[in-house]
DNA sequence: TATCTAGTTTATAATAATTCTAAACTAGAA
DNA sequence: TTCTAGTTTAGAATTATTATAAACTAGATA
């Protein structure tokens, strides 16, 4: 992940998805990827952080909309493990989650710290689209 | 999972885990557990085929506060990997799934189909509460 | 630079899944 | 048979998300 102070990278980068680069955009773009580590996140709480500081306000409507766009983009992942509510994720690379039960937390799991020696064959005319783990914990 | 034209075992089950055998849970039970091979539902498949034929209905109050108290019994399990919608599992052994994101369908993954020959161990404090591999799949 | 338009934002309404409420009902102990 | 805690139920409320449609704007073109 590049820190950048200047937003030409992302202005790129929403071009080459065909998605304009306004204001609302860069701002949540800034606020995502301008940082050493990834993290995950959900919509109420992107919300929360984006519309803090008297700043000019961005919908939540938008927060949405961007969200949806970033992700359908591969700029984010969905992370489907909590009841009711979507989780994204700015580490795109294919990772394992644990996710705790109690604070409703994901934490990464590198790629590599979880091998699979045997894993089945999808059902005929299916692809794998991915393969992920979920390590359910508990105090 | 045994078979029984009779519900004394289901009353059992029930009465074992503090819940009254009322009529709904019977019917509720006898139509989840009554069948040689174990399957994946929504509330909503289940209200549909639970208050299909002219049969005295159970209302979706008690659709969801049923499929909630066999899951905390143990009876089901809860899947998370639909947006927006739980599924629950008539087998509650530990396992894997397939999810097929065109007809939104799991698939049962034996347990010892997937063999994990590395996994990380939880953060300080916490344990592993369960290990469950999801495997999403296309056309 | 001014104009134009498709894409975007926004407030708000609508929807979907789920949870809550409180009154009526019932299992089963006494 | 009586009593009561547990259960069912219809309907309201809540929560997350999606849809709508009017106002706005990026940026291509004149
Ligand atoms: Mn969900
Ligand atoms: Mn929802
Ligand atoms: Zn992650
Ligand atoms: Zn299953």
């Amino acid at each position: 992940m590049i820190i950048s102070d200047n937003l030409k990278m992302y202005v790129q980068k929403l071009r080459s998805s065909n998605l304009r680069p306004t204001k609302q955009r860069l701002k949540i773009c800034k606020f995502l990827f301008d940082r050493k580590k990834t993290f995950h996140f959900t919509v109420e709480t992107l919300n929360k952080k984006i519309n803090k500081s008297g700043t000019s306000k961005v919908s939540l409507a938008t927060i949405y909309n961007t969200v949806e766009a970033f992700t359908s983009a591969g700029y984010l992942k969905e992370i489907l493990t909590s009841k009711n509510k979507s989780y994204y994720d700015t580490n795109i690379k294919s990772h394992h989650h644990f996710y705790d039960e109690g604070s409703k937390e994901l934490t990464d799991i590198h790629y590599s710290q979880i091998k699979l020696s045997k894993v089945p064959v999808p059902p005929k005319g299916k692809k794998i689209k991915n393969l992920e783990v979920v390590i359910r914990i508990q105090k």
